[in-house]
DNA sequence: GTGAAAGCGCTAACAG
DNA sequence: CTGTTAGCGCTTTCAC
């Protein structure tokens, strides 16, 4: 920079004012700015951002702390997230849980150190300290596909209620009687949600909810290990006729343990999926599903952040977006005849 | 920092080795040091990056640019890149190019800027002058998926060769002659090699080699459009028998098209495709492929980079990995009767 | 074993 | 319009 103002004879505040286009509010002249971009553009020179983040505490970066950046949803979350953000003149930090508390609060941690302006977050199931401290230091950061219950956020997710109830009511008004539910042992709002969106259908149609109908699978089991639980459940229980999956993931383990008894989707069972994927859109025949409109959370959950940060986190009053899934009926859950 | 040198009694200085490690080089009481790291803990303290960078030039960060973080391939490289990188105390800052060249140039620039300590890079068509002037700069770096022809770097990826002749014989050895390739508009390394593949499988088995069967659409238009052309390539060429995909969303977009077209995979057509993905998998017939061996090149990739990094960029020669694709016979492509 | 002090590159308040 | 200057928080050389 020194070297810019002495080889135009300027001073190096003036430098320093152009390059942070505080020109016009200086008064300097036209004539003065574009010497020094001129120069600047020849010489190639790139403020040094370390002494920029050093001198303002601002780092123009965003951390994303997702469950996995390797899944459909998140991943594509990530790329909306990441070309908004840096339309916007922030870089992005992302990272993956993994769905472990440990790893969140040690990537929170580290992103601190690293100064980032702001965070959206996918929350793990005893992240709550950690988000609690955020709030106090008045970081600004979003919460999203997950709440934490009991703790005042801005959030950005789906009806994930409406879309199972949606979902399952699907199934009953389409003759199915004995629904199984699978889904992974979870606290999470989102999941909670789901299975009450599920038991609330059943109950509206006086349908009893059968505990043996309700599988849970833990989150870090490998694929095998819960296609294969997905397998002994259907095998002890003959007489389910449709299955929900709670997410797409497990509609995949599901597709498989199904393929693997030799049942025959649509004919012998019928199922939906939470959470839309390429599998279901072209299998045949193709899955009905609450398809969660990524495009929209991810651009909301950006919009929202980036004033956030403008506003230099004011206001204290918290927003909630519940977006509503979109249920897409195909047909691996006909009517039944009988 | 000085308020713990001060509280304790102690100079800034040895609080700086303490948590820097060099407590054992410096001759450190392990009293001294077990004060400093407790006083630590129960402050919270971190030490602040930015400072940390501008006073010793490195930011223990890594770039990763891919073509797209909402595709499975790169999602799935991109977690595991970062689960290692963050073991070796490096952060990731990962963006998207699109193929757009300009985005990668202004992306590597940015990254740059950010004062990234090396990078892992899916080049775009007409990167040459940055990744030159990287290597100039010798900034570690290491190219992924494919190469940029002529310039000589660090270089993992799949032996797409090999994986495109494997795929094409083995068609061609099932008694498919009309042999289709759908590919993207492409003068990367990693097309050019898999059609070099395609025609030489043709070659050998002294099949003609005929321009019409071959569909080349560009990367950037929507999959609506991408879809519509292949419909209408099948219907302009009745007597293709089989195709090869030459990625896995044009795979995908193709069996799209194939069912729009109402023909039956495995039954009027066969496919195979480059590059694996859960709809392959899954789907009846499922679809025979060369799949990339994710977890081995991500893990290749970033114990190359952390290597590079940790030797302080001396040693000039480089090293290529390539790794060869798992080729999965399934049942898209059955032998055909006659 | 420990401390003093220079300085990384930049911003912005202040004084012209 | 421009120049001087303090200082962001840390590392590391050199002296004790």
């Amino acid at each position: 920079m020194q070297d810019i103002a002495t080889e135009l004879g300027l001073s190096i505040t003036t430098v320093s004012f152009v390059l942070n286009g505080k020109s016009e509010a200086m008064g300097i002249s036209k004539a003065t700015v574009k010497k020094v971009n001129d120069l600047i553009l020849k010489k190639g020179y790139n403020p040094n951002s370390a002494a920029r983040i050093l001198r303002t505490g601002k780092s123009n970066t965003i951390a994303l702390i997702v469950e996995d950046i390797g899944n459909h949803f998140f991943g594509n979350i990530a790329k909306i997230i990441e070309l908004e953000a840096n339309k916007n003149g922030y870089k992005v930090f992302f990272s993956s849980t993994e769905g472990d508390n440990h790893i969140a609060k040690s990537l929170i941690a580290a992103m601190q150190q690293s100064a980032v302006d702001g965070f959206i977050i996918t929350a793990t199931s005893g992240l709550e300290d950690e988000i609690i401290k955020l709030k106090k230091e008045k970081k600004p950061f979003i919460l999203i596909d997950r709440l934490l219950p009991g703790i005042d956020t801005d959030y950005v997710g789906v009806d994930n209620f409406f879309g199972a109830y949606e979902l399952t009511n699907h199934l009953l008004l389409n003759g199915y009687k004995k629904i199984g539910f699978v889904s992974i042992t979870s606290d999470m709002s989102q999941m909670i949600d789901r299975k009450r969106g599920y038991e609330s259908a059943l109950k509206n149609k006086k349908v009893h909810i059968d505990e043996r109908l309700i599988l849970e699978v833990p989150f870090s089991e490998t694929g095998e290990v819960i296609t294969a639980s997905i397998q002994k459940y259907l095998k002890e229980n003959k007489n389910i006729d449709a299955v929900f999956f709670a997410t797409n993931y497990l509609g995949l383990l599901g597709i498989e343990a199904i393929q693997l008894n030799k049942l025959k989707i649509g004919k012998n069972i019928g199922i939906v999926s939470f959470d839309d994927h390429d599998v279901f859109r072209l299998m045949t025949p193709a899955i009905t599903v609450a398809a969660q409109p990524i495009t929209e959370i991810a651009s909301r959950t950006i919009e929202l952040l980036l004033k956030k940060l403008g506003k230099g986190k004011k206001s204290g009053v918290h927003v909630s977006e519940i977006i509503k899934p979109d249920i897409i009926i195909r047909n691996s859950s006909p009517k039944k005849k009988r």
